[in-house]
RNA sequence: GCCCAGAUAGCUCAGUCGGUAGAGCAGGGGACUGAAAAUCCCCGUGUCGAUGGUUCGAUUCCGUCUCUGGGCA
């Protein structure tokens, strides 16, 4: 782990702001970092891409003008982006901050990036073959996934303890691991732990009522759509984006295809994408129990006094 | 006013040939090692509208009432 009191004196560690979608993490971020003359990372799995702007809640011009944004427009949307590429560029981020004697101030709700950054989780260069994952879902398209499930059991029991039969997604994962290096995919990640933290984070979530959580995400989708979120997802659709990127995924996009060809009504798309970011809300809720060390943050908290405790602990 | 159809979980509804009931959605909890805003798993007691009657026993059958649709005047 690399130290970085020397460099920064002020600070021993990196804060990770996170929270559920809609509960003021980036705007409690921008005035961390205005506090400290720090800089934002996001840590975002769809901001990182270029156009998704309104949907994605991306910083504004002016927040960008306010505080140098990391992370965010630096994918096209036709292109797939990985946790182990994210962490990567983030790594090459955050050192050169410090050569600045910045303050690298993280911030995002992708459970995910965050978990791989906390525990640093180093993957291997091993690339599997494009060929082969797409040979299985055919499989998995003409057979369904039972015989796919019972090849990984063969071959990895471990890993088919822990994944369900139903997460074809994972199943299909860990077999072609194991199709394209040989080695199993419990192999490869009893390997790739080997490694702890890269920088001493420490991780914040911001908590509340689940009641004005839910009223707050409500609010917000219906302001995106008075900013233009239905022009921007118009312009996008245009770019004949395929639809199987991930960039299509983005709750506030793919809600409105089906708007678009005429198959739902707009109410019922924006009724959708409402209940589709409380799904996902839960979900980002459900990470942060699982991180031990987190650090909680009261959202009825003044923003001062939540930056002073965030200043505090990272001391 | 008359006729018909409803009234069952937060919502939409199924069902019980009479033995106090179950789906979808919502909601809650969980998993997560290269797509993660993705993918996946688990969780269902509610005066079965009210009130009388028949019955060992009624949410179920019968009567009356209330409410909600629709139709006829």
């Amino acid at each position: 782990m690399k130290e970085i009191k020397s460099i920064l004196h002020e600070y021993s560690y990196i804060p990770i702001i996170c929270g559920p979608t809609a509960s003021g993490k980036s705007s409690l971020a921008l005035n961390l970092c205005e506090k400290t003359q720090g800089e934002l990372i996001s840590c975002d799995s769809m901001q990182i891409y270029k156009y998704f702007d309104i949907g994605t809640a991306k910083a504004t011009y002016q927040e960008q003008m306010q505080v140098k944004h990391h992370m965010i427009d630096i994918v096209e949307p036709d292109q797939s982006y990985s946790v182990n590429d994210y962490c990567n560029d983030c790594y090459k981020v955050i050192d050169s901050l410090l050569n600045q004697m910045k303050l690298p101030v993280i911030c995002g709700g992708t459970g995910q990036y965050v978990k791989t950054l906390c525990e640093g989780i180093k993957y291997t260069n091993e690339e599997v073959d494009e060929a082969i994952v797409k040979d299985l879902y055919e499989e998995y398209e003409h057979n369904g996934i039972d015989d796919l499930y019972k090849r990984l059991e063969a071959v990895d029991s471990i890993a088919a303890s822990k994944i369900h039969p139903n997460d074809t997604r994972r199943v299909i994962r860990a077999l072609s691991l194991y199709i394209a290096t040989g080695k199993t995919f419990t192999e490869w990640n009893n390997q790739s732990m080997t490694e702890g933290p890269k920088y001493p984070f420490k991780v914040f979530a911001i908590d509340m009522d689940r009641s004005i959580l839910y009223d707050r995400i409500n609010r917000r989708v219906d302001m995106m759509i008075e900013d233009g979120l239905l022009e921007e997802v118009d312009r996008i659709l245009k770019m004949n984006i395929p639809t199987g990127s991930t960039s299509m995924q983005a709750i506030g996009y793919k809600e409105f295809i089906d708007y678009f060809n005429g198959s739902v009504t707009l109410d019922e798309a924006i009724y959708q994408i409402k209940l589709r970011s409380r799904h996902y809300a839960k979900r980002q809720l459900t990470w942060y129990r699982y991180m031990s060390n987190i650090i909680y943050l009261d959202f009825n908290d003044s923003t001062e006094q939540n930056i002073e405790r965030i200043l505090n602990e990272i001391k």
